[in-house]
DNA sequence: TAGTGGTCTAGACCACGAC
DNA sequence: TCGTGGTCTAGACCACTAT
C-alpha cells in the first residue's frame, strides 16, 4: 500500500532518500527543536522498511544536521543552522566566545589549557613554558588567558596569524563537542605574538560546523 | 584467528573502528593516491567480517576525504591532505587564487559569474545590474572581476566583510569540485563596498576543505 | 525491566563498468 | 558475462537511559 506519506515501492528512488524526503517534510512542519522523533523500530512499523533504511536515513539527516541521535534516548530534532555565533578577530577565545554569549569553562592540565565552550568548540593551546614560570598552577576556571598573561606576566597580544580551513570532526573532538564524527567543522590555527615581537602563544581550535561562523572585516590595503 | 592486522573480536572496539584503523595504516604505509583497494567482499574474506562491518568502515573513511567509492569499479585511495593553499583577505577571488598559483577559468551565465578553479573552488557571485549595464556581456575567461569593474566602471573595492564556515558539500558543489559529496568544506560569504560605500558585490565561495585554507594577519584593534 | 540507538550477521537483488 | 559498489531484508545481541 502507498499514499502520501509513505514509501513508493515501485518508485526509482532508494527508500532511504524516499524516508529522508518524508522525514524532512514532517520535521518542517509539525516539529520544534528538542523534539523527540518515533523510535527506530516505530517507524520501521509506520514506513514498512527495515531497519537499514531508517538508519540510513536518520543517519544521512543526523550528518545534515537537522537531527541528533542519543543512544538510549533517541533521535531528537536539532536547530537548523539558525543558531549561528560570531567570533570576532584579532580577540582572544575566551574573550570572543563571551562577546557571542557562550559561557566558557577551562581546565588546565600541566602546561596544556583546554577550554570548553559549551559543546561549541574545542581548543588547545600551547605556551612557552619558560616564558610563564607558575601558569599552570594558576586558576583559569572563569578567566581568560589573555588576562591572566597581562597581570601577571605584562605581556598583551598584539599581532598574530590566523589559519582556517574546513575539516572532518575527529572521534575524540565529536566526543568533546556533543556532535557527530566526521561532520564538518571549523578549525582555526593561531599564533600571537606580543609587542615586542615575542611569539607566546599557539592555539588550534575546533568548531561545529553547523553552529560556527568566523566573521571579519577586511580593507583594501 | 587474531594477528597483528586484523581484527580482535575481544576487543571492546567495534569491529568497523578496528577496520578503519588497519585500513588507514595499510594505505598510509603502502598505498599511493589512486590506487584501488581490494573489494568489500574481499574484504569481508580477508578479515572475517560482514559486508556491514566493512562497508561502515569504508564509508566513513570516504566521509573524511581518504578514499572513492565509485559505484561498479571499487574503491580508490584519495589525497590526503597535503596540497593546502593560501587566500589572502582583502582580495578578490580572482587574485587569490592567482596568487596561490591557481589558473581562474570563469563562465558567464547571465548576471551569474560562476568561477571554477580547477577543481578546488566553487564561487557564485551576484552584482547589482543597474550597477553594471552589458556586464554580463563581457569576456570574463581570463580577467578578474575587480579588473572589469575597475577599468569599465571605476568603481574600485574598498571595505568589505567575510563569514567562514563549514559545512558538507552539497552533491551539486560536490559535482563541481569532483569531491565526494558531504566532505567537510570551507564556506565564504562575502560582500564588498567601494570607496564610496557602495555596496557592490556580494558572493558565496566553496572551498574543498582538504585543499583549502584560508590565512589571515590579525593586529589589536 | 523495557525501550532506545549501536553493532553485527548472512544472506539477497540491483545498476554500473569492464571485458 | 562477471565483479563492483548500492540497496535492502530479517533477524540478533549489546550498552545505555529511564522508570
Amino acid at each position: 500500500m502507498t499514499n502520501a506519506t509513505g514509501i513508493d515501492v515501485r518508485s526509482f528512488e532508494p527508500y532511504y532518500e524516499q524516508l529522508k524526503r518524508i522525514l524532512i517534510r514532517d520535521i518542517e512542519a509539525n516539529r520544534a527543536e528538542g523534539d523527540l522523533l518515533p523510535s527506530e523500530s516505530e517507524m520501521c512499523r509506520t514506513y514498512a522498511v527495515s531497519r537499514t533504511v531508517v538508519r540510513q536515513a536518520l543517519g544521512d539527516l543526523e550528518n545534515e544536521g537537522l537531527v541528533l541521535k542519543v543512544k538510549g534516548k533517541g533521535t531528537y530534532v536539532t536547530g537548523r543552522k539558525l543558531n549561528t555565533s560570531f567570533v570576532q578577530h584579532s580577540l582572544g577565545f575566551y574573550e570572543s566566545m563571551q562577546k557571542a554569549g557562550h559561557v566558557v569553562r577551562s581546565k588546565t592540565l600541566a602546561l596544556r589549557t583546554e577550554h570548553c565552550g559549551v559543546s561549541m568548540a574545542k581548543l588547545r593551546t600551547v605556551l612557552p613554558a619558560r616564558l610563564f614560570p607558575g601558569l599552570a598552577d594558576m586558576d583559569m576556571t572563569d578567566k581568560s588567558l589573555y588576562q591572566v598573561l597581562a597581570s601577571e606576566y605584562g605581556i598583551r597580544p598584539a599581532s598574530g596569524h590566523r589559519a582556517i580551513d574546513a575539516t572532518a570532526l575527529s572521534s575524540e573532538d565529536a566526543h568533546h563537542l556533543r556532535a557527530p564524527a566526521g561532520q564538518p567543522a571549523l578549525r582555526i590555527e593561531s599564533i600571537t605574538r606580543s609587542a615586542e615581537g615575542v611569539l607566546f602563544e599557539y592555539y588550534v581550535a575546533i568548531y561545529r560546523g553547523d553552529t560556527f561562523k568566523f566573521e571579519l572585516e577586511v580593507t583594501s590595503p
